[in-house]
DNA sequence: AAAGCCACTTGACATATATCAAGAAATCAG
DNA sequence: CTGATTTCTTGATATATGTCAAGTGGCTTT
C-alpha cells in the first residue's frame, strides 16, 4: 500500500483493490508556508488529504482574523458547504508551514461512487462523524471555561500544541493570545 | 399532500410520489410538557419531526444543565450520531410543552434507499447541509459577544424567542440568563 | 381572592478574560 | 553571525459577564 492507500485505509474500510482505485484519483501537490489552500468568496472544487505540514482556516474580519480550525498531518480538508453546494467558499485556508497534499477534484470525487458501490454510506458515515465532532466543540464551548478549552484541547492535540503559533490556537479555542500565555504559565506550578 | 408530506417536500425535492411513500413509513405521536424524547445514555433508534411544540436538547452536568439547542415546529430532531453508530446518545430531549411528532424508526429509516433510488444523494445534501449550520454556530461563538449572539439569534429565530424560557435560552447561547435579561434592557433605549 | 410557585429583573459585587503597552525571546533574512 | 521582524510573556488596567441575593410580577391552584 501507498502511503496514501494507508491513510486512506484508517479513514474508510475500502477492500485493498477498492483502495488502490480511489487513491488513483488523487494527485500530489505541495504548497508553501503562506500559500492558500483557498480564499474566502472562490468556490471550491476539490478535497485533499493533508500528509504533512499545517493549514489554517480562518475568516477575515475589518478588524481581526478568526481562526476556525488548523488542520494537520491525517485530516481532510476542503470547503464542505462549497464544495457541495456550490456556494461561494466562506473560509480562508492558508498553509502555516510548507504543506505535502494529495488532492482529489470534484469531477472525480463525484464519480467515487461509480468505482465503489459502498461509498454512499461510507460517506454517509464519515460526513455523520464529521458532524458529531462539530456538536461536542459546540458543547465545549458553551460550557467550559477558557483555561477548561485549553486543557481539553490539549489533551486532543498534544502533537500539534506546541508547532502552531499561539495567536491562532488562541482564536480557534475562543481567547487572546494573553490568556493562554497566562493559562501556560499557572500550569507550570 | 399531508401536512407531512409538505414538510418533507420543503427538506427534499422527491416526487410526490416518492413523498407518499416515505411519509408512510412516519408515524404521529405525542410528548406532554416534560415527557422525554430521549434519555442521555440510552441509544436513539428513530428521528422525527416536530409538528408543533418544543424540545430542549442538553446535558446535565454535577452542578448545571447546558442547553445545546431548542428544537422547534419545522425542524427534525434525533441523535445522529447515536442513531447511525449505535453508540449511547449524549443528550437529553425533552419536551418543553405538549408536542406534535411524526417519527420514523430506525429500521425504516435504513430502508428509504429501496423506495428511492436518489435517497444516498438526497441524505448527503441533508447531513451536509446540517454540517454547514454546525460550523457557522461554532463561528459564532468563536467570534461574537453575548450581546451579538443574542441579537444573531434573535434575528435568525424570532418566532421562538418569547416561548422559551430565558434559562434555556442564556444557556444554549453560552450565556446566563441576567445577561439576556440586560441586553434586552438596553435594548429598550 | 389568597397563597404559592415560577420566571424574570435588578442591583451590588466578584471574577474571568480582554486590552494595551512594554520588554524578552525566538525566528528569519541577508 | 547580526540586525530586523515576529511572536511570546508579563504587568497594569479595563470591561464583559458571572454570581448572589432580593424584589417584582404573572400564572396556577385551591
Amino acid at each position: 500500500m501507498t502511503e496514501l492507500e494507508q491513510y486512506l485505509h484508517s479513514y474508510f474500510a475500502f477492500e485493498r483493490e477498492d483502495l488502490y482505485k480511489v487513491a488513483q484519483l488523487f494527485r500530489k501537490s505541495t504548497l508553501k508556508k503562506g500559500d492558500y489552500y483557498l480564499q474566502t468568496g472562490k468556490i471550491c472544487n476539490k478535497l485533499s488529504f493533508i500528509q504533512s505540514g499545517m493549514l489554517r482556516i480562518f475568516v477575515s474580519q475589518e478588524d481581526r482574523e478568526v481562526t476556525q480550525w488548523i488542520s494537520t498531518k491525517g485530516y481532510f480538508v476542503t470547503d464542505l458547504a462549497s464544495l457541495v453546494f456550490r456556494t461561494p467558499g466562506r473560509w480562508n485556508m492558508q498553509a502555516l508551514t510548507d504543506t505535502e497534499l494529495y488532492t482529489i477534484e470534484k469531477a472525480d470525487y463525484d464519480r467515487i461512487g461509480e468505482l465503489i458501490p459502498r461509498w454512499p454510506e461510507t460517506e454517509r458515515l464519515f460526513i455523520a462523524h464529521c458532524f458529531t465532532i462539530m456538536e461536542d466543540r459546540i458543547f465545549n464551548l458553551l460550557s467550559m471555561t477558557a483555561e477548561q478549552r485549553y486543557n481539553f484541547f490539549f489533551e486532543h492535540n498534544r502533537e500539534i500544541f506546541n508547532q502552531v503559533p499561539l495567536q491562532y490556537l488562541a482564536s480557534m479555542l475562543g481567547m487572546t493570545p494573553e490568556t493562554i500565555s497566562r493559562i501556560r504559565r499557572k500550569q507550570l506550578s
